[in-house]
DNA sequence: CGAATTCTGTAACGAACAGTCAAGAAAAGG
DNA sequence: CCTTTTCTTGACTGTTCGTTACAGAATTCG
């Protein structure tokens, strides 16, 4: 009935979710995310509301985009072991792939904006509860967690990927990686 | 040979560390650190250069009153796993007294500051470096690695550590970080 | 008691900040 | 074609940013 947006609004929110991991959300100017997204300041607030508004779409994204298809993938019940070293190991690559220094934007978020931001906060939350369920639904049907809690080692799992992130920030070698995933691993019975 | 200077300057940067590791390094004005450190504006620049100089000296104070203290006491050779074990549950602890939503600046500088600031890098390297060794010696002189090498175990357990941060900062849960904390225990051998 | 030196407090700097707004351009319905 | 509605553009708001400059206060040495 009206002008036809003339942006790709997900081009532009995934142009945003790449410059804030890069420089996170205070370090992250509305200038930047102009230049970023290649929409003019003006569309850019017609369209998300606010900078927390991009950044929460930005978010969301993230979940949609690669929480959500790693979910997928453990709900196809194939064995944990195998499964899991793959998603570890892909991590590993994607980190030694680019020399990625950034931590992704779930750790980001976690680290800068959860403690200041609710609406991140249960963000982070859900998309964190639902790959732990993932992981533990996976566990319990294989019998895999031995005398413990297959929500515990669940836990455990996401705390190694998060851990890694932080640890790729200070230093991304593709050996060493390797090796704490290997480690990680020989948790899992 | 002139007027001494009125503040402490240890203390400064210890309010100065609290002030970045609650809002991080983008997130903390100069007007926030005068307003943390009780030291004005002028006097700020005067000590410390600028505010990565303060930054800089807010992360050597993590490392001094942190993470060395953490070195020696794993230079006393004490059992392992008691020690890694006792080390785990205190984090759990600190983390769990004041619920705690922010990860410690060592976390908050690798992520957010490490990528863009060369000194920042040099610093957060050489600290993990640090109690990678200790934890490695450790290992190794107690023959606890299993047919691994103590190196891996020791970059393990940063990997768990720097993640119990970051699990922290999404949900300051004592049980369940108490129980990530057992499973990375039952990798130790 | 000066002279020299270093600190403190405040005012000010230009630049960049997040966010707003009005005017024009584009599309759809009548 | 003309109205209506939405989107785009770019100038503009007041505020805050990191940093500097400077005057005055305090301290030590001669």
């Amino acid at each position: 009935m009206a002008r036809a947006r003339e942006f790709d609004t997900e081009a532009a929110v995934e142009a945003a979710m790449w410059a804030f991991r890069r420089t996170g959300f205070e370090g992250t100017s509305i200038q930047d995310l102009v230049e970023a997204t290649g929409v003019g300041r003006g569309s850019l607030y017609a369209a998300f509301g606010s900078k927390e508004g991009l950044y929460l779409a930005a978010v969301d994204r993230y979940r949609d985009r690669y929480a959500l298809p790693l979910i997928e993938e453990l709900r196809r019940g194939l064995p944990v072991r195998d499964l899991v070293h793959g998603i570890l190991l892909d991590l590993v690559d994607e980190i030694a792939a680019d020399g990625n220094r950034h931590a992704c934007l779930m750790v980001s978020a976690a680290v800068e904006r959860a403690p200041h931001d609710p609406e991140v906060r249960v963000r982070i939350r859900a998309t964190t509860a639902s790959l732990e369920d993932a992981f533990a639904d996976l566990i319990g049907a294989q019998g895999l967690s031995g005398d413990r809690d297959p929500r515990d080692l669940a836990r455990f799992l996401m705390t190694t990927i998060h851990g890694m992130r932080v640890m790729a920030a200070i230093n991304p070698d593709r050996a060493a990686l390797t090796a704490i995933a290997e480690v990680a691993l020989g948790c899992l019975a």
